[in-house]
DNA sequence: CATGAATGAGCTTTCATTCAT
DNA sequence: CATGAATGAAAGCTCATTCAT
């Protein structure tokens, strides 16, 4: 596992990874065998193992990575955007995305960190992150007007994440579905929950 | 697959179904091996391959049934109750429910959904049924009032069934969450999706 | 690892072993290969797993069968023989004995037993078995006179064992020994120092 | 396998040699890999090659060095002492030795000469050296007196090394003996066989 | 109906060895 | 001289599946 040039090293380990991503798309995190990550990232099986110390280890690299992709990009947004105009965003990017087959990666993730207390901690803190941001867009929100200021921003920042995660099932569940129409009606229901109709609540 | 007493196979078959459900809760579709679910289901490896042509087909049987009584269960509840209710009623059912685990369970359902057709198909099925019958809820709603009318009942559907499958990650991603409050302001927001505050959304 | 019929699991288990006797005396517990075992008791290796759960479980199952088997044949030799007469047979057996090789097997056992504990309990528990009947015949022969009273049974007992070890490696150091004188002095060495020479000790 | 300066390139050997051991009494021959040999003797793996030609040459050269020493410490002593002293101070050597685990290495060794032409050719030129230096030791002492001159000391010598031997698997047979005792004991043998006691031979 | 012995392909991983730099 | 990236065969082991009883 030690190196001579560290970049080259660590280009190698992403091109591996990527490969490995493309194989978990497949097949799911058991389902992919290791000859099958070498094959895609054409390297040895031995090759492999100078890279990462285990099957276990790439799922983990992979998963963090990723996670740190996603989390990349909502800090981006958040920085700009009100949280209505982030959600749409993303959805839309979920949707079109540039990685097709993402969202099965994501819930195979997601299952998996319902076994595997390593990947566990790893999606913990990517969901502390995005729901930090969220929580914060919406602050902002409630502070500039135009969201209820009487909202956890924290809680709505999980039922945002909610909505998200939700909507990676939805092509799954149903993949004829009008995707536009979909999202319109997506941000309606977070344009109404966010805005603070008082009318069934209490 | 020959069978004497109909009856007493489709019990057999049940009852080892039940096995796997376990087995795959506690380690998924691809970890779960035959000689496990056999151990499970109190049956030897050979006599399995009596009721069920292969590992594949368990799968496939288990999402049936599985898929089934949730459906099974959302009939009963849609006959009594207004839309909100029915929603309320699954996600408290889903968070203490009998069966701990269970979301992980479809998590990997749906994954395996996203890659197995004969899977998704069986899911394709079940969606649509579920969406049925919370769209025909909901309009019932908006013919007796408290329902926003101008809602597209099908896609709102869509919606409010992308709010159930969030929910079953939400744990996964914080176990430490708040259930209660989480509970409340996921009423909060269904409350004011469905009655059609109109605040931003024009 | 269950069973339905406990003797004929039982003599398959001993079938195994023998043939993973055969590959050790050839090849060395770290060189025989379960693919080499497998072949040698004709059986998958699949199979194999159904009898021992791992190699080191083989290995284990094989030190304890074989130095149970030399303790058997001490223990009768020991009830009707003085201990000269035990040593020699013992020698002459490990020399002309039925299974050749032995000699490298022992050693194999007692270099892994130096590595691995559970190797190591099971050699210290045979020792400890040898040993004692060593040193009763010792005591008998104290007794009923031609054996120096002034011995300390265990003792010498042990370095009896030291010398049949010994022994074991004589034919490797030097595979073209006359066997034959080789064990005369042997006698002798034994018989001069069982019987008590005071010349030199003090 | 080039050189430039053959001294310095004969000092690498060594010094690889010298790591080597001490992964060849950690895990065994088989056990040790090149990889961990590298790592002992700072050295790439590459550039172990440039020195060994095969890890089988290693072992091979490792034996030849390992048992060259213990010659060359046998001569020494051979020189100035009677056979007893030579045997004691070997004896107590092996026990309190400044490499711990040379027994097992030993024994490894033996264990693989069993096996490998290679190897029991290098182990038979050594053996034969001993026994010559031994036998000679105890040629002199047959001449001033002390040693039984009945003896052929040549047999004698082999059963020295016999207990040598033996008496390596000693502590591996039970690590608690009471070292002391046992080497007093060892002495005493010796010195009863040597001096030649008539008592129950013929 | 029911068992569990048996298979063999495939899994993850290790390791001696080679080679470009 | 020296590195470590790279290989590929083989290791121990698992598992879905079949079959004789």
């Amino acid at each position: 596992m030690r190196k001579g040039d560290p970049v080259k090293f660590e280009e190698k380990r992403q091109e591996i990874l990527e490969g490995a991503v493309r194989c978990f798309i497949r097949d799911g995190f058991r389902g992919a065998s290791i000859s099958t990550i070498c094959a895609e990232a054409q390297i040895s099986p031995g090759h492999l193992y100078h890279y990462f110390p285990s099957k276990e280890a790439i799922i983990e690299a992979m998963a963090a990575t990723h996670l740190e992709s996603i989390r990349a990009r909502f800090s981006q947004l958040a920085d700009k955007k009100d949280a209505i105009a982030v959600i749409t965003a993303e959805l839309q990017r979920s949707r079109k995305g540039a990685i097709s087959g993402e969202q099965a990666l994501i819930l195979d993730l997601m299952a998996e960190a319902g076994r595997n207390p390593a990947i566990a901690k790893i999606v913990h803190s990517h969901t502390r992150a995005i729901r930090g941001l969220l929580a914060e867009t919406l602050r902002n929100g409630q502070a500039t007007g135009g969201i209820d200021p009487n909202l956890d921003a924290e809680l709505a920042a999980v039922l945002l994440i909610n909505l998200m995660d939700g909507s990676k099932i939805l092509r799954i569940r149903d993949p004829k579905i009008d995707t536009r129409k979909c999202d319109e009606m997506l941000a309606t229901m977070i344009a109404r929950f966010l805005s603070g109709n008082v009318a069934q609540t209490d």
